[in-house]
DNA sequence: CTATTTTCTTATCTTTTGTTAACGTTTTAG
DNA sequence: CTAAAACGTTAACAAAAGATAAGAAAATAG
């Protein structure tokens, strides 16, 4: 896939959040770069500051952390997600979690020093507040559905609604992060998985 | 405590995320409203659309849900942070939470309309869409702690780390709430509260 | 293609949690 | 002030989850 087709793609998907005009546009899109990020390369890790955002037009990642010596998926993304350490990205301070690529992957990104330019532009400054805002408030109602659902609903339940609504996830990521993901460890996802099968039959 | 003395406390700490002069404020200010919500009283409630936004100069609230006849807390929020079904306020579409005074309180709200009609005043737009990104980044992190939390830590782990962080939700709160939060029963957080006080002696 | 690694399931045992109920204490409402 | 409701702990049992290990199947790398 070639830069401008990338482009494209992402300037399609932002539509869901802003319309830049013509002159906002080439703005806006001298501060992104591409990026290939390689399976399994980083595109953030543990301990270090994380100071971009990323858009995935082709590929994906996962989220980490290493707790116990044990590697902990929090998170993917896929195609048409940004991605980033964001509280390390928003804050400035090192962050506590490693973004992976699952396979090789494609990204629009820029940095935080591209962000703050931006927002210091007369010409920009408005979009990208808004923008900022109204990608923030996306990801504050999916992180907001997440807790809801370890606060009321039991793993076999979480795991029950991503059968309906994951597809993704499920058909793209292996049990064992899933597992994760849901909060329980491969071995109980494997029984939840066999007590499902015995109920439907 | 009278409207100006409010009204003084929510300025001030609004400085934390953006600086108004003194003709914005006029402008923003004429777009505040004063609640009183009395214990026991709704914000907000399941089922229904959330119009608006609170900022608590004074007291409490829950948030929960009910799933299976019970009553299932959510989360809290106490003096200066603010309060809404976000969701609901963000999308337009019917909430699935309550949001319920623990002590009589006072609040200053705007409605999603007084919003909108900032963020088509050209005299405030930009700073309203800068406040609603600041915002929305600073509960955004908040949430992606508490999946965290949920997905690497077990529920004692984030009993202990409540002990350290959560002061004021264990002083002011009742245990069986605080079980909610935490993803557990009133049950298991007894048992667990007396395992660690064995461990200490 | 083959050796290695990863993935998933299963079994066993231990630990933790959920459920229900009982009890005493505290708080609340009238 | 008093009756009722709410709260926290504990016990007993059931259900679920964690830990560990073993084995088979699938994917991956060289």
């Amino acid at each position: 896939m070639d830069s401008s087709t990338a482009l494209n793609i992402f300037r399609e998907h932002l539509k869901r959040y802003i319309d830049f005009n013509e002159a906002e546009w080439i703005l806006f899109s001298q501060h992104l770069s591409f990026a290939k990020l390689k399976k399994k390369h980083y595109f953030a890790e543990s301990g270090k500051v994380c100071n971009k955002v990323g858009f995935i037009v082709k590929g994906s990642v996962r989220y980490f952390q290493i707790k116990d010596g044990e590697d902990i998926t929090g998170y993917f993304s896929f195609e048409n997600e940004f991605l980033s350490s964001y509280k390390s990205y928003l804050t400035g301070l090192p962050g506590h979690v490693y973004v992976q690529a699952l396979e090789d992957s494609l990204l629009i990104t820029f940095t935080r020093n591209d962000m703050d330019e931006m927002l210091n532009d007369p010409m920009l400054a408005y979009k990208m507040e808004r923008f900022g805002r109204l990608i923030a408030e996306h990801y504050l109602i999916c992180n907001e559905d997440r807790v809801t659902a370890f606060v009321t609903q039991t793993p076999e339940e979480r795991y029950l609604e991503l059968l309906n609504t994951g597809r993704e996830i499920l058909q793209r990521m292996p049990q064992h992060y899933i597992a994760n993901y849901l909060g329980i460890t491969p071995v109980s996802l494997s029984r939840i998985r066999k007590r499902i099968l015995e109920t439907v039959r």
